[in-house]
DNA sequence: CCGTATCCAAAATGATACTG
DNA sequence: CAGTATCATTTTGGATACGG
């Protein structure tokens, strides 16, 4: 089945089309960089918070909850004081790894294009004749 | 450069990973939508919007523009009444498609998985002891 | 046909303080 | 250490009407 018939057929629970879920698991803005993270192990809580310098401790929880909830994201509570809670990718989450891959390639490599395309934009915007 | 060295040294204009910046451009619920329609081909604006049943023209325009911002997107304007306006990638457009082809594939793949999952947390959490 | 303008609601994210 | 709770702000999205 090709690209075309693939999605032409497509249709589930509301979703009309397959990248739409995909959106709805990785969306947001931390969630991929999460899962990112995730990929090099297992880690803790504050681990994974310094490797975020930009994200508030709220939103890592919410955000690890919610990974959770879709089972790509396991937790392990270590009850003992202080608390330690170990964060890793289920089997599931794993099968993530290829989009989070692709993304991170994709950054790495055009980044510099982007920014520059961005300045272009920008001085473009203001010479509308 | 193995994956490890690659982000451990990777810091750019705010950017604290390479996965971020993919994420800055393809984020959001409807990019990626986008993005997978356009990869068949030029596309008028109304035919995009047929097969994006969510979306409102306003939000289509509103994505279509920064995507034009960013130069993923092309827009091409025939002078003429009614209007004609067609989408299409730019090249550095198309070096999205490798990402957005993931998350396709995964979406094919997986939706179900996701629901059953989904249904199961919620059983899961009416029930804590 | 392909938009823009206006106004409004909801969702996502952030700041900050507090706790077992 | 790993959270919650509260509150504020920002961002995103939607409804609707109008225009070249």
């Amino acid at each position: 089945m090709d690209h075309k018939t693939d999605w032409l057929i497509w249709k589930k629970n509301g979703y009309n089309c397959p990248v739409e879920v995909a959106i709805d698991v990785l969306g947001g803005k931390w969630k991929g960089i999460i899962l990112f993270h995730l990929i090099e192990g297992t880690m803790r809580f504050n681990q994974l918070r310094k490797q975020m310098p930009g994200i508030t401790q709220r939103m890592l929880t919410l955000q690890l909850r919610e990974l959770e909830h879709d089972g790509i994201v396991h937790r392990e509570v270590y009850k003992q004081v202080p608390p330690k809670v170990e964060y890793s990718l289920t089997d599931f989450g794993r099968t993530l790894i290829p989009i989070v891959e692709k993304m991170r390639e994709w950054g790495f490599i055009h980044t510099e294009q982007l920014l520059n395309q961005r300045n272009l934009s920008m001085k473009l915007d203001g010479n509308q004749s």
